[in-house]
DNA sequence: GTGAAAGCGCTAACAA
DNA sequence: TTGTTAGCGCTTTCAC
């Protein structure tokens, strides 16, 4: 068996809460015992049982990760970062993979309740009164991120919209006529959390009007690259493809270089996440890069600061920056 | 407050004793108690306390995992697959990041340890008799990965040796006559456990010594990109690259497109791994593709069937195929 | 078939 | 300063 504080206890001649006192730094025990005790401890290799303290303490140090899954490099990035972060503020992570599913992202949130965990990193797809009503049942800190919920959910990420109107702002410096935008997410409009899409797609709306630039091909289905396979690009203008993420851009390329379109030349491409990856690309994929890392990181810092002292750290919308590659 | 089998219990009239057996389909009980105990439970929404199951039961139900870092592709599969697995079967995930720091690796262990996860998927950079006998201290199951630690330890993984070997048949078979090796990680031989890494290398030198290739150039070392920047090919000669993984592969593959010599005319490069994003990359790299998922898949069940059925799935080595793209 | 009681390892309130 | 006691919510043993 493993040596508990009662064991302690007994080689010391004290009582199990004088051991508590001194392991756990609190007041009311004199140097004298608190050493014995901490000795006796190191000798016995005392290990500290965290699941009787969590039940007593109804706390866990644990945080729940909800995201949609690994695949996408950023989300790995993202993860990473939490990781670190929770850990060095003294915090475990219990990661959960919803795959875009909404009802097991509900199940995913309630087994981490059941679980008790400290606080809850929430990448949703649910969306809505009902789901803000679902999350305001469980009385535990919640940092959305990526997909905004509402004004009741505290919330950590990037001024989408704005970051996707300047891309379209450079873009049309760049002499483009032509605008396709490519965001197969937006399909789920009405039915699934799409927030960062729609804000997006909105910015990139909102790029177009400003910048007087003719209606734009808005490809929002799973099968934009046939419809970029059937598309004929105007030789006497460049066509901008502006898509939602780098995977999606980098799809677009390869079927460009299939078709052999010259680029930039006859269709531009930009991106939106600048996955580390991309160095092996070529050409080169003009992209939107913001800080995922710092994303992860604020949004324990925040969380943590919520279970311990009560209130979230609020994090300003953070920066962006459009990287200048040679695909547009 | 949550409602408890105490709160039930009351309502139903009935002692908490029965509620568990109600709850938990325990036998002693009448079908007509059950019923109503289920029922109530249902009504007042009952949800389970997981950490009190856990202090009385000393089970968790959950997995941690010990990883380097989630930054390689193939990193976040594994650990997509892992958790998809763990959950299907009952268990939730504990991510634990080292950073390819032994000491934080050990720290990870016992962390986890602490907070008595049922098992342990490991990915350890640490190695050697005292580290062996220092897991054996925990009685907690273990599967390692990748890494192999002993005989003592269950291990899930591929055939390394075997599969590096193949592919020195492959590239030998299209008349490469002179062979660079490339694989840092082997810088750290006899500092941290690079098992994958050396085999893949002894695989190598087996292949290159059964056809009869002249003596390879082995970059073992942080500086490769340097060296082979300084690498004078030979025009006469054709000659094959050989990346321990597809990491290096692509920043040679950077370096040889900077350097303007033609791939794979004048030199040819394999990498090992086939992360997904190589489907943007051109040439095609040539590489050695095994089954990531299924590694973390059968880890999970055979760490599972130990825990709830005392021993070990034990899994052969899996399958590997070399994926022939244009790089060689 | 059911209830009562003990206890998992720890914390915290109250006595002494 | 220290010990005692009563739980946290659940499981399990032993009476009845």
């Amino acid at each position: 068996m493993r040596v508990t504080i009662k064991d302690i206890a007994a080689v010391c001649g004290v009582s199990a809460g004088t051991v508590d006192r001194a392991l756990n730094n609190r007041s009311g025990i004199s140097e004298k015992t608190r050493n014995k005790v901490l000795q006796a401890a190191e000798e016995m290799n005392y290990q500290p049982d965290f699941t009787a303290r969590s039940l007593v303490m109804g706390r866990t140090m644990t945080l729940g990760i909800v995201l949609f899954d690994l695949y996408n490099r950023s989300f790995a990035q993202l993860m990473n970062a939490i990781e670190q972060k929770a850990r060095e503020l003294g915090y475990f992570v219990y990661i959960t993979l919803t795959d875009k599913n909404p009802e097991n992202e509900r199940t995913c949130i309630e087994y981490l309740i059941n679980r008790k965990v400290d606080g809850i990193i929430l990448f949703t797809v649910n969306q809505g009164k009902e789901f803000d009503a679902y999350l305001s049942r469980f009385h535990t800190p919640i940092v959305t991120i990526f997909n905004y919920v509402s004004i009741n959910w505290e919330y950590v990420g990037i001024h989408e919209r704005q970051a996707m109107k300047e891309a379209v702002d450079y873009i049309a410096s760049k002499k483009y006529k032509q605008f396709i935008y490519v965001s197969p997410p937006l399909a789920y409009a009405g039915k699934s959390n799409i927030y960062t899409q729609e804000e997006r797609f909105i910015g990139f709306m909102e790029g177009i009007e400003l910048n007087n630039a003719p209606k734009p091909l808005v490809l929002k289905d799973a099968d934009y690259l046939e419809k970029l396979q059937d598309y004929s690009f105007n030789p006497a203008e460049k066509t901008a493809i502006v898509c939602s993420t780098d995977l999606y851009a980098l799809e677009v390329m390869n079927l460009l270089k299939e078709r052999n379109v010259p680029i930039p030349k006859q269709a531009g491409i930009i991106g939106f996440d600048d996955i580390d990856m991309l160095k092996y690309i070529s050409p080169r994929l003009t992209t939107v890069k913001y800080p995922i890392v710092e994303i992860g990181e604020k949004a324990v810092e925040s969380i943590v600061n919520k279970i311990e002292r009560g209130t979230y750290i609020s994090v300003p919308l953070l920066g962006h920056e459009i990287i200048k590659g040679e695909s547009i």
